[in-house]
RNA sequence: GUGGCCGUAGCUCAGUUAGGUAGAGCUCCGCGUUGUGGUCGCGGUUGUCGCGGGUUCAAAUCCCGUCGGUCACCCCA
């Protein structure tokens, strides 16, 4: 070890095969998933303007406390993104597509945060936003999208918390009443509550300490402060998600972390966690986003799922495992005259997986190497079967042995072999 | 950001309580087969004990700092 030794940043990770495929084949699922139901993918920046994410509201520490900026050369001040709604909209404010315009993603995200189970400083969301209606029908939509991805993934302990947040109409008259029922119990909130209490007291709703618990139970509910008419919206969601068979809790005090969110908002759980980061995906109506972002006004709804904590929950399921790249052939060349180079080109041409081993080594190592390889044939050449131009084809899961194999044959008797 | 626990070979970990110049299993490499793996037997390689200071005749072991991990709060996906 030399002097200068690195590891990857705090809160960061290299991530490896096969769990590298994993989250590759956990994409690939997202993304068949919502195309079918005409979601185009958006790929936008991993840095923005820094203004960008400034509207997502000046309470919540995504942006107070946690963003990564910086002043790039020419002194713009940038910021590496926390979250990809805000990128999102900024793109339909810029490029003005037909509506409604529906969108899928997937990427990096960053957050100086601490570290811990589940939580990353960078970090991989998938996630949709559907911008340009209203439509209550698009809600559920949006929601039964992310609830048929964990059901593809093969999850069963996922729970649905659903919310209406109102909107400017209603929300004002509703955060007086909260904060005049939590000043009147300031007392006996925990020293934490008090101070979000300053910030925004929704999100005191939030506190997990046990000592706010019973004050929060007694606290007024927005649901409670809906104008009819988002009432009457909110209640078209829930019907059709009741015709469509997704269960979901009502969890009138759940508050989501940015301030953007209006009316319908929902969270899902993975109950398979134990840690205390078991939300595995999260969003919810819009309605403000596009107009503060300098855009005409439009409503959105979109969500975004955390890709890591989604695999952990796979893994406390035991579901979803990673796909296999273990090759099907593996070459041993003991010629003399650097036959695999060619053999092992012309298999994976004929799209069969194909590898082999490297610095003239013995037979036996090279065997070795091919059984841990996981192949299911190895494909040996010597000084015999170059005189004979054929090869030996081994079987190495199976009692089948092995046998000399024309060269001209290989491919058709291998593609015969492995179905 | 606050607090608890942890950091020893590629991996999993023992050794830290009562300081005395570093161990196990697995992996890996070779041999037992003169062209054949998986089982078995034999032999072998690998560590500045996270890093930096300090105390001591002597530190993996005690002290301080630092980096990283982990858990809770917080935050959130």
């Amino acid at each position: 070890m030399a002097s200068p030794s690195f590891q990857a940043p705090k809160g960061t990770r290299d991530i490896l095969a096969p769990q590298s495929t994993r989250q590759r084949a956990l994409i690939d699922l997202f993304a068949d998933t919502v195309e079918r139901a005409s979601y185009g993918e958006v790929s936008t920046p991993i840095f923005e303007d820094i203004g960008v994410f400034l509207r997502l509201g000046e309470s919540t520490d995504v942006v107070t406390k946690e963003m990564y900026d910086f002043e790039d050369k020419d002194g713009r001040h940038i910021a590496l993104r926390p979250e990809l709604t805000a990128s999102v909209v900024r793109a339909y404010v810029q490029h003005r597509p037909a509506l409604p315009w529906k969108v899928w993603y997937e990427g990096p995200q960053f957050r100086y945060e601490k570290p811990q189970a589940g939580r990353f400083r960078q970090f991989t969301q998938v996630g949709i936003e559907a911008l340009g209606t209203s439509d209550p029908e698009l809600d559920v939509e949006v929601i039964w999208l992310a609830n048929q991805f964990y059901e593809r993934l093969g999850l069963r302990q996922v729970s649905l918390l659903l919310n209406s947040l109102g909107d400017p109409t209603c929300r004002p008259a509703y955060l007086a009443a909260l904060e005049a029922y939590f000043r009147d119990h300031v007392g006996d909130l925990s020293e934490q509550s008090v101070l979000t209490l300053d910030l925004n007291p929704l999100r005191v709703l939030d506190s997990k300490r046990p000592e706010d618990q019973a004050i929060i139970d007694g606290a007024p509910l927005m649901v409670d402060h809906l104008t009819p008419e988002l009432a009457e919206h909110f209640g078209q969601v829930r019907a059709g998600l009741d015709q469509l068979g997704v269960s979901y809790h009502l969890s009138p005090r759940l508050v989501r972390g940015l301030d953007y969110y209006t009316l319908t908002t929902f969270e899902f759980a993975a109950d398979a966690l134990d840690s205390a980061q078991n939300a595995v995906g999260g969003g919810g109506r819009y309605d403000g986003l596009a107009e503060s972002l300098g855009g005409p006004p439009t409503p959105g709804i979109g969500f975004a799922l955390g890709v890591d904590r989604i695999l952990l929950a796979c893994d406390a399921e035991g579901v979803f495992d990673a796909p296999t790249i273990d090759p099907e052939v593996f070459v041993v060349d003991v010629s003399g005259a650097h036959v695999a180079l060619e053999l092992t080109a012309d298999l994976r041409n004929h799209g069969i997986r194909t590898d082999r081993a490297w610095d003239n080594r013995s037979m036996k190592a090279q065997m070795k190497v091919s059984d841990r390889s996981n192949a299911a044939f190895a494909v040996i050449i010597g000084e015999d079967e170059l005189a004979a131009d054929s090869v030996t084809v081994r079987d190495l899961r199976g009692d089948t042995g092995q046998q000399l194999i024309p060269r001209s044959d290989l491919v058709a008797y291998l593609q015969n072999q492995l179905g």
